[in-house]
DNA sequence: ACATTAAGTGATT
DNA sequence: AATCACTTAATGT
């Protein structure tokens, strides 16, 4: 019996990853179906698994002790979670917040699983190698945005990044979720949203923000 | 109609 | 660019 869990594991891993895997990943994997905005992990939680995204996307955030955010980078179907990864070397805790950015459906598998399928599926060896890759990379393009980019720059960054993600102009935020997201102040984001507006860039709505382009 | 939440504004640091 | 204090606008009940 092909199960919705078998389908959606090996059209979205078939190819990344060889026969013997696939079945390996539908026979352990648990499949979790995750709701929009629903917290998948949270900052010092034990993990036990490691995710896999099969659908949807996910936003991966760094806070601080007084709750406060920032957003370091989305994750989507068929990536994981860096972080997760090392900190399962040590099965440490999270030291990152993943919440849903939709309805998503992930596929958990165990961590004692990481060290076999390591020996054993080259496919595996070099999706994690991969994985770590295009993490720093998105990593270190957060930081240059951070460390050289004007916050109204970020902001048409973010939004681009927003919009590119889930495949839409239409940004449904608003302007406190925004300033959460990049740190800044609400009232900061207000006007410089009114700016971007004011130059034809972007129209403002309540809770919508509309793109002219990507 | 009223309460709540989102967004806008002017002044201050 | 952040914060405060306040206003106005939109939305839910």
């Amino acid at each position: 019996m092909t199960s919705i869990k078998n389908e959606l594991i090996s059209n979205e891993l078939g190819y990344i990853f060889e026969e013997e895997l696939v079945n390996d990943l539908i026979k352990i994997g648990k499949l979790k179906s995750i709701r929009a905005d629903e917290t998948i992990i949270q900052i010092g939680e034990k993990i036990q698994f490691l995710p896999i995204i099969l659908d949807g996307s996910i936003k991966v955030v760094r806070e601080n002790e007084r709750g406060e955010e920032l957003l370091l980078y989305y994750i989507e179907s068929g990536d994981t979670c860096a972080m997760t990864l090392q900190c399962c070397m040590k099965s440490a805790l999270s030291e990152v917040k993943a919440i849903a950015m939709e309805p998503s459906e992930i596929v958990m598998i165990p961590l004692e699983m990481m060290e076999v399928w390591m020996a054993k599926y080259s496919s595996w060896r070099s999706y994690i190698l991969q994985s770590y890759h295009v993490r720093i990379q998105e990593l270190i393009e957060t930081i240059d945005a951070i460390a050289f980019m004007r916050l109204d720059e970020r902001l048409l960054k973010y939004l681009k990044d927003h919009a590119k993600l889930l495949g839409t102009l239409e940004v449904i935020v608003t302007h406190q979720q925004i300033a959460e997201d990049l740190h800044s102040s609400r009232v900061v984001i207000s006007r410089l949203l009114k700016q971007l507006e004011t130059k034809g860039q972007i129209i403002i709505n309540r809770n919508k923000i509309i793109l002219k382009s990507i």
